[in-house]
DNA sequence: ACCTGAACACCGTTCAAGT
DNA sequence: ACCTGAACACCGTTCAAGT
């Protein structure tokens, strides 16, 4: 194993341990705690060597969103059932995407972080549009069944995601003490449907 | 309460004298611009000197935070004129909100980070419930005058905090790109409270 | 009681040098 | 092309000593 599986590793692999070993630190310890002094020990290499493939903390920061937002797309695009009613699809993604944003909160705070000052911002933008795909899809549907009020999708679309992300910080926040958060998700979504219906 | 109790440096107050630069640090620079060591430099004092008021940095960032809150109620409640029809009442506090989270933006970002491991978490949650005092008062003055269904005024308090919450986020990640943010908070509270009307 | 200044153990970033 | 290792300038935190 020693010298081949060390041969490969320093020639190509390095990127994606460092990024795998980053996500890992992130989930279990937050923002705060990465470095990429101690990600370079703990994938075996010097201090230096991440230099080649991220330009700088900020660089891995962005990846990591990146990845983020690839994992929040399957997950929205598994969770709508893709036949049913319209309010019980809604639901369905609703309660998967504040059940990323709670399961992923250190990632999460990553993905929308203000911070995204890098080469390429574009592609952090075009991975979230990405993501959002699935859910843009469900709510023409919504509109085609009569469930939605028509009109731009993404009106509605900005005003679901922003109630959701907002539920998720409260909860992540522990700010949501008396109900559970998925109650508050699904009466805060049956309160924009119904005000979002046709009239 | 009233504990300005004038502890004197050079010039007056070191406790006051670091969180006035720190605020205004974190304003123009962000939160991850903060170090306790510039700050005592700015404010001409040895490096150890602010341990004496905050036992680390994040005690620094939880004080921010009270005072964050402090402002934020002190807006909310000038923005309700007190009187008028409801909905009107409920769209200015809410664009006074998102008006507050974008101006203020690294601000909220420490008000609502996940960090307030401190000696004294309550005094956070205490700063925040007494900012949004104003807006539950607003909301059982709606429920009186029938504009929104009957029930705890907490339930319609999370839902619009959501939305306005998420709403601040999507802006100040520059993800509204189509509409103005106040198009999208009047769009959205509409919605909201069509869906929370009696029926 | 409040502040100083040295000390310690960490960072991110840069860059000449190795392979 | 990729990585090492020394160097630099910064941190947060601690603590004995000063005032």
């Amino acid at each position: 194993m020693s010298e081949t599986a060390e041969r490969r590793y320093h020639h190509g692999n390095l990127r994606a341990a460092l990024l795998a070993r980053a996500e890992t630190v992130l989930r279990e310890e937050g923002a705060g705690a990465l470095s990429l002094r101690e990600l370079a020990r703990d994938v075996g290499v010097s201090h230096g060597a991440p230099r080649r493939h991220f330009a700088d903390k900020q660089a891995l920061l962005d990846a990591l969103a990146v990845v983020g937002f690839t994992r929040l797309g399957e997950t929205l695009a598994a969770a709508d059932p893709g036949t049913g009613p319209f309010p019980a699809r809604a639901g369905a993604v609703a309660r998967a995407y504040v059940g990323f944003a709670t399961r992923e909160a250190n990632l999460l705070d990553v993905m929308f972080a203000a911070k995204h000052t890098t080469p390429d911002p574009t592609a952090i933008a075009a991975a979230a549009d990405r993501a959002f795909l699935p859910v843009l899809a469900l709510i023409t549907d919504g509109q085609a069944a009569g469930a939605l009020a028509p009109g731009d999708p993404e009106d509605f679309g900005v005003a679901l995601f922003a109630t959701l992300q907002g539920l998720a910080a409260l909860a992540n926040r522990g700010m949501l003490a008396d109900a559970t958060l998925d109650e508050r998700v699904d009466d805060a979504v049956a309160r924009l449907l119904r005000g979002s219906a046709p009239r």
